[in-house]
RNA sequence: GCGAAAGUGGCGGAAUUGGCAGACGCACCAGACUUAGGAUCUGGCGGGGAAACCCAUGAGGGUUCGAGUCCCUCCUUUCGCACCA
């Protein structure tokens, strides 16, 4: 009875035990500052935001992480696993309204709070290089970049057309809205409005955010075609169109090229230029500035304009601008094409966007698809410019969207193949002055201003005399003031805060006011992981040596959420760093991967659906460990994973089986010195499976990551012992043998089930920390079988297996085939007409 | 509409290069032990069939001695992009 109970697994018991021990000791997951000459490894999981709470998409993250870090540690790696607190936003004022509590005081306890929880995991973090960016510690780091990129063009202010969340009361960057609504209000329709901006100059760097994706091949595919959607590089010309009224002699009466008439010019975008010659009407954007002077003495113009923008406007903000039916009138204008003089009909359109490329096109219906469409509903010319390459019998149908042709009905550029008329028909814009080759992006400057509170206060001061001076270095940080009221008047809280908003002028020392606007949270984030490398440096961000050595990061994890976002500001903020001279890394991340989502029956886990499990509840019943591992078993960590409690219940009845097993042998095993004997029978057995295990394990940590299958090939090792029990407790096993099953067996265990691993070392008589013991070598001698079981296939059905030993000729192994019994019976009266033996793998007769 | 990934028992999932489909776990069934306990241990568990065997990896074709795996067509789900000129 009393025997019983000692071995009964109660992790409610060894768990504090360690976490306390762990806590005791902070080098045992630090880094090693000496640098001993071990390789280094940079493994890092996306800092949390401190809600309060970790939620069980955060217990699988870091679960992922902490089982590749310790494997790494015990791979002998001098590893940095950090961890901290993205630690500014919203919901911290939120919660000042609501509860009156400081956004200061509400986040500082919410970080304790998580802190606790990764504790209770036992996550091995290093905490001594903890990042809180709400601290001015941290984030007049990011007023020093700021200064930094200001200098250098990177930062600039201007009045825009912003996106405007009503739930948020601040502006959102393009990055935060989603289908027309806000990022984090699903159901808020993002309003537009023109406001005075800070905006950072990330398209300076569009180009090459989108030429090192090539070079990432430590990225998920997916990721990068998000990012290359997103940059949305388009290769095209633009040229110009003129206002026919305003021509000089315009037309030429027999119809030979023309000088190039003065006058109001229309740019357009176009990436097929070569097409240019089936331009049968310029369509303009609604809001485009042309538009304005035609509808000036047209008031029936301009309420249909009016109306089209209405449209477009509203097509937007419902987020589904691709279904809008297309619109367009026709202005009473013409325009000039400027390499034949064709007068063609200016439009106004409802499908053509202001703010890309140049807001106004040449529609060319033979060889685009809206433009056909627009032209078939209005009965606006359509013409043939581009024939196939081939010289096919048939001319294939209108719209005839291929690259791959040759011009015709194009004048002197007849002919020519379509990649050397968009060349030629550049150069001439180029010549003329009508234009030039051009490259377009979808992506925008990043705008950083945010009209809130919590976040970094930007570090500039307006004056009347001097206009935007920049706070210099040696008043940094500006300080956010911590005694304020928060309400949801409109506008900036902090331009309530005359202690923080009234300043004297750097330059000429009058009256001025402060920037009341903050950064944008995704700042915060975009470089925070350089600070862990140093994060108590004082005079600058971090030691460049520092960056140096740990730089780029080899393996970063977390979710796909933070595709575009986080994970395009931070290469951004890279290079913006990169070209200061502070490092010299082009790319933040080596690998990174992006592991699927905790749902439960078939749903994201939310309050809302009432299918939310609590990380506490489980580890509170069933431990840390059976909560990490069964994170890791349930699914591929790349996979969505479908939570159910009753798995957590399985993976701690199997680490209830490991703990009574290595107990009950451990005083066997402690004492045990080295074999002296060559294995066989059961023990050889067992040391076969004990090494195959390795060997798998170790083989999925180089790259796989399949951790599901590792813990299923240590279930069916641990299978494998136990049934041998009772020839175990006979003794039929030396004790040396006995030791390396069960301390190897630890150590595998280790990387997902930490507790349990220290505790089981400790029984067993390891020396110092499980983290540093080595991790086990499979001995190939012994992940070899000497005998091999062939299935044997009649026709390529499987009619039985026969044992061979390992590396047996064909010969032999189809003679064993062919010798058995119901092999034999099934090929009685039938013809063999062909043997085919695969070494190792399998032998299949066909036979008629 | 375009692109990508996925589709395997009652459930989560396994099968790394084409070679024994369903490892491992859950649930369930039966049994052992037992102060009847949500503990532990043993056995069973895709479908049909008494069995021999047959059928089965979303559907249909194909390649191959052999296909969950490769190719084609289609269906479904998820994700990304979508008047970007």
């Amino acid at each position: 009875m009393a025997e019983e109970k000692e071995l009964r697994y109660d992790p409610a018991a060894i768990e504090p035990k360690w976490q306390q021990r762990w806590a005791a000791d902070p080098k045992l997951y630090a880094a090693d500052a000496a640098d001993s000459g071990k390789p280094k490894y940079y493994v890092l999981e996306m800092l949390p935001y401190p809600s309060g709470q970790l939620h069980m998409g955060h217990v699988r993250n870091y679960a992922i992480g902490d089982a590749l870090a310790r494997h790494m540690w015990m791979r002998g790696y001098n590893v940095l696993h950090p961890m901290g607190w993205d630690a500014f936003g919203l919901p911290a004022e939120n919660a000042a309204i609501k509860n009156n509590t400081p956004p200061r005081e509400w986040t500082l306890s919410n970080i304790a709070a998580m802190k606790r929880q990764f504790g209770r995991l036992g996550m091995g973090f290093d905490w001594a290089t903890e990042v809180t960016t709400c601290l001015p510690d941290y984030y007049r780091w990011n007023q020093w970049f700021f200064l930094r990129m200001h200098e250098r063009g990177l930062v600039y202010r201007k009045k825009s057309k912003v996106n405007w969340c009503p739930e948020c009361a601040t502006v959102l960057a393009n990055e935060q809205v989603v289908d027309g609504r806000c990022w984090r209000h699903e159901d808020t329709i993002v309003e537009q409005r023109d406001l005075e901006q800070w905006f950072f100059r990330i398209t300076a760097y569009a180009q090459e955010l989108l030429d090192g994706l090539d070079k990432l091949e430590g990225w998920p595919e997916k990721v990068r075609t998000m990012q290359r959607n997103w940059i949305g590089r388009s290769e095209g010309a633009e040229v110009d169109f003129f206002l026919a009224e305003d021509a000089v002699n315009a037309q030429n009466e027999d119809g030979s090229p023309r000088v190039i008439p003065a006058g109001r010019r229309i740019r357009v975008f176009t990436t097929r230029v070569d097409t240019i010659f089936g331009a049968t009407s310029v369509q303009l954007a609604p809001e485009h500035p042309l538009v304005k002077d035609l509808a000036a003495n047209d008031s029936g113009l301009a309420t249909q304009v009016a109306q089209l923008l209405d449209e477009q406007k509203k097509a937007r903000e419902a987020g589904d601008v691709g279904e809008i039916e297309k619109h367009g009138v026709p202005t009473g204008h013409f325009a000039l094409n400027p390499y034949n003089g064709e007068r063609i009909p200016i439009w106004v359109a409802n499908y053509i966007l202001a703010d890309y490329g140049t807001g106004a096109i040449m529609s060319v219906p033979g060889h685009d698809a809206r433009d056909f469409e627009f032209a078939k509903k209005y009965a606006i010319a359509i013409r043939r410019v581009i024939a196939p390459a081939a010289s096919s019998a048939e001319e294939p149908e209108l719209p005839f969207l291929s690259e791959d042709g040759v011009l015709v009905n194009s004048g002197e550029f007849n002919g020519l193949t379509c990649h050397q008329a968009q060349q030629r028909l550049a150069e001439i814009a180029k010549e003329k002055g009508i234009g030039e080759a051009t490259v377009t992006f979808r992506l925008k400057d990043w705008g950083v201003s945010r009209q809130r509170y919590w976040g970094t206060p930007i570090p500039m001061i307006h004056c009347e005399r001097d206009g935007i001076v920049p706070v210099p270095d040696d008043q940094l940080p500006v300080i956010l003031p911590e005694q304020i009221a928060i309400t949801q008047q409109g506008g900036s809280p902090l331009s309530r805060v005359p202690e923080f908003v009234n300043v004297t002028c750097p330059k000429c020392g009058g009256p001025a006011r402060r920037e009341t606007d903050t950064m944008d949270t995704f700042v915060d984030s975009s470089w925070y992981f350089y600070r862990y490398t140093d994060a108590k440096n004082s005079t600058q961000p971090f030691d460049p040596a520092k960056a140096q050595h740990w730089f780029p990061i080899d393996q970063y994890i977390g979710g796909v959420e933070h595709a575009i976002l986080h994970l395009i500001y931070s290469r951004f903020w890279t290079k913006v760093m990169r070209d200061l001279g502070l490092i010299t890394n082009d790319e933040p991340v080596r690998r990174l991967f992006t592991q699927g989502m905790v749902i439960k029956d078939g749903a994201k886990m939310s309050k809302s659906k009432g299918n939310v499990v609590s990380p506490d509840d489980m580890v509170a019943q069933y431990g840390a460990d059976a909560t990490r591992m069964y994170a890791l078993f349930a699914a591929p960590p790349d996979r969505d994973l479908d939570w159910q409690e009753d798995g957590v219940a399985g993976v701690s009845r199997f680490l209830g089986r490991v703990y009574r097993l290595a107990m009950k042998y451990a005083p066997v095993a402690r004492t045990a010195g080295a074999a002296n004997a060559e294995p066989s029978g059961l023990s050889l057995k067992l040391l076969r499976k004990l090494h195959q295990t390795i060997a798998k394990i170790t083989l999925d940590f180089e790259g796989r990551w399949h951790f599901n299958t590792c813990v299923a090939a240590i279930m069916e090792m641990v299978n494998e012992i136990q049934a041998a029990d009772a020839q175990l407790a006979a003794g039929e096993v030396p004790a040396p043998v006995l030791r390396e099953l069960l301390t190897m067996l630890v150590l595998q265990i280790a990387p997902f089930a930490p507790y349990m691993a220290a505790e089981l070392w400790e029984e067993l008589g390891g020396e110092g920390a499980v983290l540093r013991a080595p991790w086990p070598k499979s001995n190939p001698q012994l992940t070899r079988e000497d005998e091999l079981e062939i299935p044997v296939q009649i026709n390529g059905k499987l009619v039985n297996v026969v044992r061979v030993p390992a590396g047996s000729a064909p010969e032999i192994v189809q003679a064993a085939a062919l010798a058995d019994e119901k092999v034999q019976s099934r090929i009685a009266g039938k013809i063999v007409a062909k043997v085919i033996v695969v070494p190792g793998k399998a032998v299949n007769l066909v036979i008629r």
